[in-house]
DNA sequence: CTGGATCCCAATAGATACTG
DNA sequence: CAGTATCTATTGGGATCCAG
């Protein structure tokens, strides 16, 4: 196995959490969970654009090595899993704020596409109470 | 030459803001820039953690290509050059101060190690004023 | 079957040596 | 000083495989 996100003896803050999520693929997996509400394997691979198999394997596995996300039976259905966001995986909201306003900025067309670069900016407290309600009821689910 | 950073024809700021600064070095050069107000390749070499010169000149042929970095002949120094953060680079400053926010609450080492974490807890807005006094005059310097 | 992970191989990123 | 060349390691796509 490779030895993927092998951590620099840094001690820069912003260097400690690109070591974390600083890749192509951890913060759409990170976006899809805490502004898409997905959870299991398989959504993932469907919202992703295009994310291999291998590819979300590693860094789901990563995720929870880090402490960013706790995978679970799905009760409701014991063949398979949910992923949930940790408390920690939930504090990384504001840096995708952070990129979705940067993006709604200089990039013409992502805000037609997706809406939330005006979501975030007409009604961030309203958004922003949405998560938290989902992370307080995940966080009762995985306890 | 590598086709680094090819777009992906997302839609999603996320993904955007991703395929421009979602690697484990693009961000360290802008923090030195932002951060650190460093302007030549020699001082990004000396202070980025590492990095190797073939993806420092990489990155900067990319930061360039997407307008978030300027290159330019130093006046002082006529052998030299200057990289200069444009406006939609300085833009990023929210982007890093939320890393910077996240690692403060989760990494024990990285806040007696730069301080940049107090800093921006005790004085966001003096940090701010000094950023965007840089940014006037590099903006002047470059038109 | 179907969700989840692995294997194989092409494509990229990166370290080191070297150059205009 | 500011890169390019070369060579190795890592990443990622797609097929395959395994568990329930």
């Amino acid at each position: 196995m490779t030895d993927l996100f092998a951590k620099r003896p840094s001690g820069c803050p912003v260097a400690f959490g690109l070591d974390t999520f600083g890749d192509r693929w951890t913060l759409l997996i990170i976006r899809e969970m805490l502004l898409g509400a997905k959870k299991t394997y398989g959504a993932f691979l469907e919202a992703e654009e295009g994310i291999s198999t291998n590819i979300l394997a590693n860094r789901l596995k990563q995720l929870e090595a880090d402490g960013l996300v706790e995978k679970r039976r799905d009760p409701e259905n014991f063949r398979s899993f949910l992923y949930d966001l940790t408390d920690k995986g939930y504090a990384l909201a504001p840096v995708l704020f952070a990129i979705i306003r940067w993006s709604g900025q200089y990039d013409s067309r992502s805000d037609r596409l997706t809406g939330m670069v005006e979501r975030l900016a007409q009604d961030e407290a309203g958004l922003l109470a949405e998560i938290e309600a989902r992370r307080a009821r995940d966080r009762a689910a995985r306890a």
